[in-house]
DNA sequence: AATACAAATAGTAATCATTATTATTATTGT
DNA sequence: ACAATAATAATAATGATTACTATTTGTATT
C-alpha cells in the first residue's frame, strides 16, 4: 500500500474522534484539509483500511459507520440521541457462551446493543 | 390493522421458511400466489409486521433480512456459503454480562456472529 | 535528477435497496 | 348497500455506495 495524503488524512480523522462517523462526515472533515478530495476516494480508502484491519466498519440502520479504534470492544446505540458508545466487553466473553451452543467456527462477534443512554434517561 | 390477502401471504411465506429472506426474495415468492403484487406493498407490509413485532429485521451487509420466528435467539452467518443460522442464546445471557459494564438502559441486544459453518468446514 | 510503471485520484455516472407518491381498489363497520 | 378509509399497484424519487476513466502522484530504478 503506497502512501497518499488523502488516506493519511482519513486515518487521522478517524484516530482523532470516538464518534464513529459515516463516510459522509469523514468526507466533509477531510475537505477542510484537502478541499477537492473526492467522496469516491474517501470510500475507497475506508474500504482499504478495513481490509488492512486498521479500522472497523459498523452497520447501523443500513449505513456504515467507521471506528478508528480496533481494540476488542462492542457498541451501544442510544435510540434517543443516536450516540454510539463504546462498551468494553471482550468478544471472548460472549463467544465462550456461544461456542457451547454451536459447532460452527466462530471468527467474529459483533454485538449491537440498543436502548436509552444514561444522558437521555438519568436515574 | 385491516386484513389483506397480500399481508397474509407475506407472513405465511416468512412463517414457512427459516432462511431469513430479503424483501426481494419474499417478493418473488409472493408473486407465485399474487402475480401482480407490488414490491412497495411487500416493503410496506414488512415494515408493518416489524412494528407489530410479528417479524424481526436483521441487517446483514447493508441489506435487511426478515425472520418470521420471534422467539429470543441470535444469528450466525457463514462467510463461505452465506447461510444464516439460528443460535439459541437468550439475550439475557448476554445483557447480564453487559449490564455490569455500563449504566445505560439496554433494551435490545443483537449479536451477529460470523465465521465458517460446520457444513463448509467439517471437523 | 530523469524515467517509467503502477497505484491513487478527481469527477462523474451507475447501481441497488429502500422509501415516497398518487390514483385506484378493497375491507369493514353501520 | 354504502360510506369511510386503509391498503394497493405502479411508478418515481432518494440516498448510500460502487464503478468507470482519464489524469496525477508516489516510488523504485537507472
Amino acid at each position: 500500500m503506497r502512501h497518499s495524503k488523502q488516506r493519511e488524512t482519513i486515518l487521522n480523522i478517524l484516530r482523532n474522534t470516538r464518534s464513529h462517523p459515516t463516510a459522509d462526515w469523514i468526507y466533509s472533515e477531510a475537505r477542510k484539509e484537502i478541499p477537492n478530495i473526492s467522496l469516491g476516494t474517501v470510500y475507497r480508502n475506508l474500504a482499504l483500511l478495513v481490509t488492512h484491519r486498521m479500522i472497523i466498519p459498523i452497520q447501523i440502520d443500513g449505513v456504515i459507520h467507521y471506528d478508528g479504534f480496533t481494540e476488542d470492544h462492542q457498541h451501544f446505540i442510544c435510540g434517543e440521541c443516536g450516540t454510539i458508545y463504546d462498551i468494553d466487553v471482550y468478544s471472548e466473553e460472549i463467544t465462550s457462551l456461544i461456542n457451547e451452543k454451536t459447532n460452527h467456527h466462530v471468527v467474529d462477534c459483533q454485538v449491537q446493543l440498543t436502548g436509552t443512554c444514561s444522558n437521555c434517561k438519568p436515574n
